[in-house]
Formats: C-alpha cells, sequence, structure tokens
RNA sequence: GCGGAUGUGAUCUAGAGGUUAUGAUUAGGGCCUUCCAAGCCCUCUGCCCGGGUUCGAUUCCCGGCGUCCGCACCA
C-alpha cells in the first residue's frame, strides 16, 4: 500500500523531532506519544497563540488545577455515571456491546440484565455478564483505603469548583471567563488514530460564565458581519454572524462570538480555510451536560472530518450540580438597579417557650421555623428527622417587616469552548505539509505560519569561512537575545541546510555571506518563495521579529 | 474488546533455518564549496518482546506489545 500522507507527517515528525511513540524502547503503548523538541515547542507556540486570543482579546483570566479530581467532583459532575458503560460480550460471535445501546426502548438497563433480556444484536444470542467500563483513569490519594480520585477527563470542573473564588475575584460582575491550559486523561478503549485520539492529551478549555438572561457579548457588534463556515449536517453554509443569531442558526451572541473567535484562532495558528467548518451537534450526539453544542471540524485526508474544537453551552447543569452536592454557595446576584423594598412575613420563635416544651430538639426546630415560607394554614408543624411536630401558637410571633433586597440570586450558564490542542497540531501539520518536485527530486516542506513555528529563522553562514561564521554567530546570539527562536547550522552545503529548514517549517533564513563583511549586510530568505532579500542587519532583525511574534 | 494482516538501524527497504545481515536516505567527521538535499573519503546506529521447536531461530510455531484494515467504542 502507497503511504498515504499521514505516514509521510509521522515519518517527517518522527525524524525531525515533532512526534515519537511514547516508551518506543519497551514496546510502545498505544495512545501516548511524546513530543519532540520541535513539536513540544510547536505545541507551546499553539498554545500560547490560544491563550493572546482568550487572555488579551476576550480579557480572560487563567488558572491552574490539578489533573488528579477528587472521586466527589466527577461523581457531582455527572462523570463517574455517565462515563461509566455497561458492557456485555457475547460468547458465540465474539462481538461486545454497550447494554444502553442495545437493550429495547424504554427498558431499564438494570431490569434488562436481572431478566436476561439483553439479546446479541448480530447473532440473537441471550447475553450475560455484563461488566461496568468506565473511561476515566482511576487512583487513590494516600496510603491503605485513602480517597478514591481520578485522572480529570477534563479541565473545567477545575474551573467550576472554584466559582465561589473567580466570581469574587472578577468583582462579582459577570460576564467573565477563566481558562485553563492542561493535559486531561481518558482510558480509551481502542485509540488507533494517532494523536488525534490519546488516552493522555493536551486541552485548551475557557468557561465563560453568563446571566442567563443576558448571553450578549460585548464585542459582538464589532464582529456581527463576519462570516461563518457552519455546517448543520445537511449542508454547509457561509452565514454573517449576525444574521446567524438573528435566525436562531445559533442559539446566543456569545455562542456565535466564540465560534468567531475559535475561527480567528485556528486561521492564525495556519489552519486552511477550505479544510474547517463548524458542524451543530445533533440532539442525540450532545454530552450529558450541553444544551447546544458546535463543533469546529478540521478535515484530514486520513481521518476526515475531524473534531477540534466543542463549543458548548453547559447552561446551568454544572454549578447547580457543585451547589447541591457540596453545598457551596456558587449563585450570582442579579443586581437591581435599586433596592426593592419587601414587606416579609416571619415567623420568630420564642425560645422561653420552645425551650422547655421541645427541650434538645428545640434548636433544630428554631432552624426549621426561621427558614419557613409562612403559608395561610394556621396550624405549623416541623418535620424533625422523620418526626411530625406540632408547634403551638405561644411558641412563635409572626412579624411583618420590610427588608432591603438588592437583588435576585441564580446560578451563572456557562459557554464553553474546549479545544483538542494536539487534534489542531495534527491538522496544522497535515494542512501545511508540501511535496514539490526540485530538479525532479521530492522535496518536502512544512508551510508553518510564522507565529506557531517552532523556529523562527535559521542562521547560516554561506560557507564554513570562519570570518563569515564568526559574524553568523554573533547575529544568531543578538537574535535569541532578543527572544527569536533560531537555528544556527554550517554543516554541508547551504542547499541541504535550506532544505532542512524548509522540513523544520522554519519561515525564514539569514544567510551570511562576503558582501556582508562589507557592507553589514544579510540575505533573508522566505521560505514559500525561496526568493532572497537583502538587509541591514538590524533591519533584517526587526524584520524577523515583526513577522514572527504573536 | 473481537477478527484479519503485519513488525529488519532515526527513515525506507533486501534477505535466508547456519561465518561478520543488504542497499539507499538521514545523521556525524573530513576534503571541496560564493545560494537551494552536488561530488569524493571516512564513521555511527538494527532483526519488537517472551516462550517453544531445533545442534543452531531475526527467519518456523505460540503468546504479548505496536502498527494497519474491518466490526464495536469515542460521554
Amino acid at each position: 500500500m502507497p503511504l498515504d500522507i499521514y505516514d509521510k507527517i509521522m515519518m517527517l515528525a518522527k525524524r525531525r523531532g515533532f512526534i515519537y511513540p511514547a516508551f518506543e524502547i519497551y514496546g510502545g503503548i498505544a495512545g501516548f506519544y511524546d513530543y519532540g523538541p520541535l513539536g513540544s515547542r510547536l505545541k507551546q507556540n499553539i498554545e500560547n497563540l490560544w491563550r493572546s486570543f482568550y487572555l488579551l482579546k476576550d480579557n480572560c483570566v487563567e488558572i491552574s488545577t490539578p489533573t488528579i479530581t477528587l472521586h466527589e467532583v466527577l461523581k457531582a459532575s455527572g462523570h463517574v455515571d455517565e462515563f461509566t458503560d455497561l458492557t456485555v460480550d457475547c460468547k458465540k460471535c465474539k462481538a461486545s456491546y454497550k447494554v444502553e445501546g442495545i437493550i429495547e426502548e424504554g427498558i431499564i438497563v438494570e431490569d434488562a440484565v436481572k431478566n436476561d433480556r439483553i439479546k446479541c444484536p448480530t447473532c440473537g444470542a441471550i447475553l450475560k455478564d455484563p461488566y461496568p467500563v468506565n473511561l476515566m483513569f482511576s487512583t487513590t490519594i494516600g496510603m491503605g483505603e485513602g480517597r478514591a480520585a481520578f485522572l480529570r477527563p477534563e479541565t473545567a470542573q477545575g474551573i467550576f469548583t472554584n466559582f465561589h473564588l473567580l466570581y469574587r475575584y472578577a468583582r462579582e460582575k459577570l460576564p467573565f471567563g477563566v481558562i485553563q491550559v492542561g493535559r486531561g486523561y481518558r482510558n480509551e478503549v481502542s485509540p488507533r488514530q494517532g494523536t488525534i485520539r490519546m488516552r493522555e492529551f493536551s486541552m485548551a478549555e475557557a468557561e465563560i460564565f453568563f446571566d442567563p438572561k443576558d448571553k450578549t457579548h460585548h464585542n459582538f457588534d464589532s464582529v456581527k458581519d463576519k462570516e461563518l463556515y457552519l455546517f448543520d449536517n445537511e449542508k454547509e453554509m457561509k452565514i454573517s454572524m449576525g444574521q446567524s443569531v438573528e435566525t436562531k442558526v445559533i442559539n446566543n451572541q456569545a455562542l456565535a462570538y466564540y465560534m468567531y473567535l475559535t475561527q480567528e484562532f485556528l486561521m492564525s495558528a495556519g489552519v486552511d480555510p477550505k479544510k474547517f467548518r463548524f458542524r451543530k451537534h445533533a440532539s442525540d450526539e450532545l454530552a450529558h451536560y450541553a444544551q447546544e453544542c458546535w463543533d469546529a471540524e478540521l478535515f484530514s485526508e486520513r481521518f476526515g472530518w475531524v473534531e477540534c474544537v466543542g463549543i458548548a453551552d453547559r447552561s446551568a447543569y454544572d454549578l447547580s450540580a457543585h451547589i447541591e452536592s457540596s453545598g457551596t454557595d456558587m449563585y450570582a446576584m442579579r443586581k437591581y438597579s435599586e433596592p426593592k423594598i419587601v414587606e416579609v412575613k416571619k415567623i420568630v420563635p420564642k425560645m422561653g417557650a420552645l425551650g422547655p416544651l421541645f427541650k434538645g430538639k428545640a434548636d433544630k426546630i428554631k432552624t426549621v421555623l426561621e427558614n419557613m415560607e409562612l403559608k395561610e394554614s394556621k396550624k405549623i408543624s416541623v418535620d424533625i428527622d422523620g418526626e411530625i411536630l406540632e408547634i403551638p401558637d405561644d411558641c412563635y410571633d409572626i412579624v411583618e417587616t420590610k427588608e432591603k433586597v438588592a437583588g435576585e440570586k441564580f446560578v451563572p450558564h456557562i459557554i464553553e469552548p474546549s479545544y483538542g490542542i494536539d487534534r489542531i497540531l495534527y491538522c496544522v501539520l497535515e494542512h501545511n505539509y508540501r511535496e514539490i518536485k526540485k530538479k525532479g527530486e521530492e522535496y518536502r516542506l512544512l508551510k508553518l505560519n510564522a507565529l506557531v513555528a517552532p523556529i523562527k529563522v535559521g542562521v547560516l553562514p554561506l560557507i564554513s569561512d570562519e570570518r563569515l561564521v564568526k559574524v553568523a554567530k554573533e547575529i544568531d546570539k543578538n537574535l535569541r537575545n532578543a527572544g527569536i527562536a533560531t537555528y544556527y547550522d554550517e554543516g554541508g552545503t547551504i542547499g541541504r541546510r535550506y532544505a532542512r529548514m524548509d522540513e523544520a517549517g522554519t519561515p525564514f533564513c539569514i544567510t551570511i555571506d562576503h558582501d556582508t563583511l562589507e557592507d553589514n549586510t544579510v540575505t533573508i530568505r522566505d521560505r514559500d518563495t525561496t526568493e532572497q532579500e537583502r538587509k541591514k542587519i538590524e533591519d533584517a532583525v526587526q524584520y524577523i521579529k515583526d513577522k514572527t511574534s504573536q
């Protein structure tokens, strides 16, 4: 079989130090890859470019939380239950299935298991002994029993569990956004598509907290004429931001805005616009927490359309879950323009009467009474640990007071753009890989965008003449001191060195020749045109800086 | 997870039950060299792992792991 583009990219990636299979000397393990020197830097550059969009353009803040996450967090978030699939194998035809997927409609999984109602969809045999499969890596914290924990399947929960603190940090104003860049872990059943599906992967997530009554975005007007490439599972369309929200193709401004930001980011990272689209999730493929979700998909010649970014409206799901499960107040306040005066009828317990009558239970009764909604019925009874107690009239007063109410409490909604960095990185490599013929010979190059290229400039003395080498090394040092990633090379011929830089995706090369010694000029070679321009050394440095800084 | 195919330096590849396992590319050193993988000389790196059969296994058999294809899975 001829090598396809994936094979070629993985070959180049390994040879040039972008991507290696992890633990290869011990046989390797599916779903794990190492980033080599160039890959690491490319990944960092992509991540930092992403940060510049969210931290600077959108004014989010960044936090960093542990990858090991307490069981309680993921139980509350729904991952423990939703990530666990009851699986069953057919001994006859050796297939395995999710129980949920193959039982008759309307039957509960537990009942199906109990009553032998799971049939193999292929051969019809009755299937027995289902077993749970959880896609999260589990571990324990501490010695002995310890506390149950998982490696996080997403970075988002680390942001949610800090919401009340971050809300204070944002000085109690919505909307605000928090980002996190880090590793996530999923114990995939059979990861098979290189860095597209890894068991440990890098993700960049933003969680933007909104008042559910106001999902507008303050930048929306300035970009409302920009167009988005959308695919609603039937047809592709190009539609302006403003129109997409008006016609409810996209539910709200905020969602549309982060889609736009995503599109801009991916283009700056060097994605081919012809291999990009947003696809809307059908209702049956939505994650357990999502209300609406758009994926940014990038086209791979090997893998087809690959989901690289998910932009979901998670509504109040996560914060509500953590409020209920932890008891922490994670509400936000919608302040009235002026405080409202509200007349309130309150029950004020008389402890002098309650105490002697109910003794040890009096304190609990007091708490219940104080939090009770006052109803019309005359008799008041309370439920204390399952015991219904009637409270005589003389144990409390009903007091009418006027209270100032500053606003109403609500659970913020969350819009979550979530990026799979490794997938984006692979697609960027694939979209920018070129093969051309040079003098009849195969010639490979990576046309990486200068913003993300791991090496910004190759510094090359035309020949290994001592005088040229000396100047070249000096220029190289100055460039690095100016914060520009360089690669100094004096080995072999100049053509070979250009070729090396082309394969590494380096956008520029500075060549030091004999004229340099005369007049302090160098040539700058452009990777994509191979054309050269002669400039003063200082101008060349400035030129490279301008072209490559994020 | 199931079935099939497959595994030789960093990369691509030849090979046979038996001395020191091909060739090319890359990489390193040298000569040469005033702009796109030129040439010449030298050099480094390898039979996926474990077990079995055999006097002898990188080669045959079994298992594991990796990769690829199909099925299932991918919240």
